[in-house]
DNA sequence: CTCCTTTTCTTGAATGATTCAAGATCTGAC
DNA sequence: GTCAGATCTTGAATCATTCAAGAAAAGGAG
């Protein structure tokens, strides 16, 4: 895992208030990829840094404003609550377990910017194309059923 | 649009047993291209050959049944509650717009099995890759903001 | 450093899609 | 026609997310 980049700095790159639930939510996603926003509180609760408590209210405004600004992504496959993720900018997709649920990373098989040019486009101006691939995880092919 | 299908011989074909709730769901996702569950609960509702009311619990049951059998396809971007639609079997995906929500069928501009080759699996066994386009429609164009 | 405006956070309640549960009804096979 | 099991009805519960109003904190100006 690459180094916890300036968290401060980020902020105030994208123009947003420097607070402790802030630096702890952003910490939070960094540290938990993939992470829904229930557990995203219990790790912002966690944080040393943090020494009162954060309100779920709070985690759920952060997350907003932080997605808005481009720090962090939401995804949320079909099925799923909304989950967030550091990784911004590159082009890469997930992998959804039907199974269990657990989400991977993948780069795309096409390119750089993959898919984005559709074919027929019926009018709409595309700005971003995102592929779910959905599978099995490898702990649950070698644990067929419980 | 095509003709209906023959929606009876379709649930048969699926080992399903032939309801009039059954029948109405499956004409209104028809009908409907991407209505979520509460449009079609009001299709159904209107539909003629459903005499008395259809409970909102049946047509969640039928619309989950289907869509398990392969009749139906749900899906669900961001944001959005569950869609449905009767094209299956191709492999075509969809445009959101952002700002109102329109949902559109566009091919896929790799080919026929898009994108369904990750360069890296991380051990996943993959069996679909779903592409959502994200952009805004030509409504939302021309009517920038209100 | 102190004050002030605006943004952000806290507390507490509400929303709404979806699911759960138990019993009544209908389907399809014999 | 009868029967077992699947399906539908009714009614309530769940839970992620949002709404609302006031308190607290951030950051720029003086």
């Amino acid at each position: 895992m690459t180094a916890a980049p300036d968290f401060e700095q980020l902020l105030r790159g994208a123009d947003l208030r420097v607070t402790r639930p802030r630096l702890a939510v952003l910490g939070a996603v960094h540290a938990h990829p993939h992470a829904d926003t229930d557990a995203l509180i219990s790790a912002v609760r966690a944080d040393a840094s943090v020494e009162g408590e954060v309100s779920h209210q709070a985690v759920y405004d952060v997350l907003r404003a932080l997605t808005a600004a481009g720090l962090i992504r939401r995804i949320q496959p079909s099925g799923s609550v909304a989950r967030y993720e550091t990784r911004v900018g590159d082009n890469h997709h997930h992998v959804v377990c039907r199974s269990c649920g657990a989400i991977s990373d993948v780069d795309c098989a096409v390119g750089h910017v993959p898919c984005l040019t559709a074919t027929d486009d019926n009018g709409f101006v595309i700005d971003e194309a995102e592929v779910v691939y959905w599978g099995t995880c490898p702990d649950c092919i070698t644990v067929p059923s419980s």
